[in-house]
DNA sequence: CGACGGCTGGACTGTCAAGTCCAATCAGCG
DNA sequence: CGCTGATTGGACTTGACAGTCCAGCCGTCG
């Protein structure tokens, strides 16, 4: 079948292949990546990547799966440590680091795989739509701490901040990547957490 | 050359293309669309394409600038009309009503192209930059009369607002378009404004 | 050991897409 | 009208890419 892997040796192959699949279809696009480029990148044979996973298509629904596990994992990860502004202040550090050393080139794995196949086939379009569902969780449940604390007002709407960090991380990541410059990633998040302290006082 | 179009019969003919060429594009991606599908929806013949564009980066690079000369007509027109906190809300209902009525789909046209072109195309990479800078200086504009007639405090950050505002609506629009919930841009959007708001006093 | 099944190599095919070419129109102008 | 250049039609070439096929390899388990 598609996704056969049961080998030890079967399975770091496999793994191999969708981490220069994902590399390569982040620089340049699911549709504009080959699976020769994949084959050279990895010098994997051509039979390989059909044993692995039946056809293109089943190459980048696992490029979707492995890069929205990776950032997700990061993520949840990250958010599950933030108890107080400081810790989100860090958490937007962090993100700008990571963009600045790469040159402010690629933004969002997720955030790309979405602009461009959302329209384009819909069970992707389910899964990234489930990813961006899971990081919002994530950004909820630490939002849900600071208003645990007392560090927001009880009667802050925190699915409408949630929504509007994760707006503030994608919009600006996309910014950040089309003129080269992180900061409008910075000023994006800088933005959404002045926001969240402005509801720490109790509104109206 | 790559761009004759000399006579009146001409500038239409090239017109036709582009258009048909972007709705193409921003549905399917613009690797994924063929000069041969691009012929099928304009009943063009081959040598016209070529006539017109000298080679298929000459048709994506006339998609970039017909796309961004028509979202930056429609956002600098709505924008120059905004003096009003109220006129700053119908601006953002039109947008959600302009999303709500295509399902949700396609997002922003030039959103969508520097998602997939940045890292591909250091041209057209700059060309959509600058889109975003003027789109930032409609904003900018609209917020600069805001303050200038008192609805906005005179030491708001007005260039970090206008960041976040595109951020916002950029972020907005990819959530949007791959959970097909126009609500997310909503929120997004009610969020942006509500920043300004709270800028209308005097802060700290 | 022997055989089974997952794994790998790589040649091969059919199709499709970019780009070329040349001849045929057509529009405007002196 | 007759010329010039823009415009158009469409066949053709070339290369690339997705997908197929089969033979050989290798680890594992009885």
């Amino acid at each position: 079948m598609s996704t056969t892997a049961s080998t030890k040796q079967g399975r770091e192959t496999r793994e191999r292949i969708v981490r220069a699949a994902a590399a390569l279809m982040g620089q340049n696009g699911a549709s504009a990546t080959t699976l020769d480029d994949v084959r050279a990148a990895t010098g994997v044979s051509k039979s390989q990547l059909y044993h692995y996973f039946g056809d293109k298509r089943g190459l980048v629904e696992a490029v979707v799966e492995h890069q929205c596990a990776t950032v997700l994992g990061l993520q949840t990860h990250a958010l599950a440590a933030v108890s107080s502004w400081e810790d989100l202040e860090r958490w937007a550090d962090l993100m700008v680091a990571i963009v600045e050393e790469q040159g402010a080139r690629g933004g969002c794995p997720i955030g790309t795989l979405a602009a461009a196949l959302s329209d384009v086939d819909e069970e992707l379009r389910t899964s990234l739509s489930e990813a961006f569902r899971a990081w919002s969780d994530a950004i909820r449940g630490a939002l849900t701490r600071l208003r645990d604390t007392g560090q927001i007002s009880v009667d802050a709407d925190l699915d409408a901040l949630t929504t509007r960090m994760l707006s503030a991380i994608q919009g600006g990541l996309l910014l950040a990547k089309t003129s080269r410059d992180a900061n409008q990633l910075r000023v994006a998040l800088d933005g959404a957490i002045a926001q969240l302290q402005a509801s720490a006082r109790v509104r109206h």
